[in-house]
DNA sequence: TGAGCCATTGACAGCGCTGCCACCGCTCCT
DNA sequence: AGGAGCGGTGGCAGCGCTGTCAATGGCTCA
């Protein structure tokens, strides 16, 4: 349809109007008449002009780029791709909605160049603004480095919130005590708790949740029953086997994702045990693979999705001078095929 | 540490040059002579100098940015999240090697604006490449709204490849036939199908690939064994129920895609019939499901990540000139848990 | 020795936009 | 009446780079 590219002095041309006017009405600034507006809005559209964004860039000395920056699952192997997928999703949508582009930057934080390479990426791409993912929100030498580029940014669950920066939380805490008050609801009093990867804050608050719910039901937490984890199915398995292979097993365990949850269902199964008759299971986050388990796992729903939208939001709004720091969105219990009533 | 911004100015004076040497060294074009580089190169990095990327986009009239276009799954909740991961993973691969940043960009090809809102994107952000990723890649409108724009683009699984027209695929129908070949080994006569997206070319190939290795095994296609289905979890498992449900069931079942063959196992589990011992199901893709499915799922691994990889490398190798225009890439053979033997 | 070539380098004009400031014509004061 | 203030507009200098072309100097070849 259209060969030649058309650039803002053409529309204003064609408006009678000054490339400042057309220039205003683009970027929404005020003190433009309504009148003016309007015959350069329909400048615009009879020509079809986009502005080239390479050119605002450099002219405003910042990108229409929004990056979102999230632990590199590929990189050790950690299949956690339905936490990404639902990451992206609600960036996304929030950048259509800003007119924003999002680059993606998965990063491994185990690697000694990590703050370096980050910063590098900022500056290189001069990026709107970044979007700090778990765990890497609440690593210190992370959140340091993105600091460090002056580009403003917002952290996604972190351990714990901090002046003055804006973050977006859910109240995993909370939602993990609502497990416990459903779990005992069903009578059972042996709980063991998968607790999670040890770096990621916020799921360390699964497991005071888990505390808290266990006291607030008058039950006691039994430290063997109470099991380190890393997030991974293997070790949701693992610690399931040791789990159930005491004398007194638990009648119910809790793990702190549903990566692990899966394992103990892998476990239970291979053991002949049946969910929920036998053993209750219970997980977090409700990944994509929680309806595709057989049972379906009973699980909490983390608004992933939501939180990230959210924080791409905040972004993008308070830089326009809006200033929301600290926004929670709750997370849901989704209880399921897994657990049932206690049947000893 | 540095925070004024350095520019290519002061990278010049440093080194006693003019600021176009310079650019030539960035640019790494010919024509230098190596005391001059070497001297641009340390004034480089005694200044940590990092070219503007908005400044070169205006000034070369194209960016660094490579866009990765998919289905998206967000838009009518199909999980194949694992899919687009590994994706997403061979494509940052390779941008990270030719120093270019990766726009993803999921689209809803049922929606109307489709085309004209795909062009919009690649115009605006005047993309150095796109890659193209299946089923999109073999739609006709999306792929004219791509070659509208004039910019380089790959098709990775295309279901039939182009004259001209890079494209980068895997050999889904010697993959298919080899699975056969696997069953029929294993005393396989009576195997079932399940075919894939009907839209989804490349995965077409798979049923040719089914009726081809059924064939070279001397076994015949039972028209009733031969199901529709549409890629989805819940497609799987009802069309194994129907399949199951039959006086005479297949031993084998063979689905498009892994995740129908969940489906399968989910079936299979809520009849009480044990995989492998009194049916085996294979899959399709080899997604991060496979591995945790119990029992582990018997797929083929399709090379996402490489082939996304190879997708972004020819874009940046041509727009240097070089000319891959098709490039195949073997799927492998998966044999896990979920196949075994027949016991009638 | 002179013409012709090539490798190497620099000067300079943009790329298409935004930021800053000047300007115009009003209205509203005092 | 004269000035201040303000909504609305345009002029223009960059933003930091690359493309084009011209200039330089050394070399080859007849």
């Amino acid at each position: 349809m259209d060969t030649a590219k058309v650039t803002i002095f053409e529309v204003a041309q064609r408006a009678g109007v000054s490339i400042k006017t057309v220039s205003r009405v683009i970027n929404r600034e005020p003190n433009v008449r309504d009148a003016t507006r309007v015959r350069v809005e329909q400048a615009v559209n009879e020509l079809n002009y986009r502005p080239d964004q390479s050119a605002r860039n450099l002219a405003s000395q910042k990108s229409h780029l929004i990056g979102l920056v999230y632990d590199d699952p590929a990189a050790y192997e950690l299949p956690s791709s339905g936490y990404i997928i639902r990451l992206q999703e609600g960036a996304l949508r929030a950048c259509r909605a800003s007119m924003h582009e999002l680059l993606i930057h998965p990063c491994d934080f185990r690697q000694r160049t990590v703050a370096s390479e980050l910063r590098a990426f900022i500056r290189d791409t001069r990026l709107a603004g970044v979007v700090l993912a778990a765990p890497l929100s609440n690593m210190q030498k992370i959140v340091r480095a993105v600091q460090a580029t002056g580009t403003p940014f917002v952290r996604v669950s972190p351990g714990k919130p901090v002046r003055n920066q804006p973050c977006v939380l859910t109240n995993d805490r909370e939602a993990s005590a609502q497990m416990v008050d459903h779990l005992a609801s069903l009578g059972h009093r042996r709980i063991a708790f998968i607790k999670g990867d040890p770096d990621h804050e916020a799921v360390r608050h699964r497991f005071d949740g888990f505390v808290a719910g266990m006291q607030r039901n008058g039950l006691k937490v039994e430290a063997r029953l109470v099991r380190d984890g890393d997030n991974a199915f293997a070790t949701g398995a693992a610690q399931a086997q040791l789990l159930l292979e005491r004398k007194l097993r638990p009648t119910a365990i809790f793990a702190a994702n549903d990566d692990m949850a899966a394992g103990i269902l892998r476990t239970a199964g291979k053991l002949g045990l049946s969910v929920p008759h036998g053993l209750s299971v219970a997980g977090f986050d409700d990944i994509i693979l929680a309806r595709q388990l057989d049972p379906n796992l009973t699980t909490i729903r983390q608004p992933l999705a939501r939180m990230a939208e959210s924080a791409v939001t905040m972004l993008t709004g308070n830089i326009k001078g809006e200033r929301t720091v600290l926004e929670t969105i709750p997370a849901a219990l989704q209880i399921r095929e897994s657990t049932g009533p206690v049947s000893e």
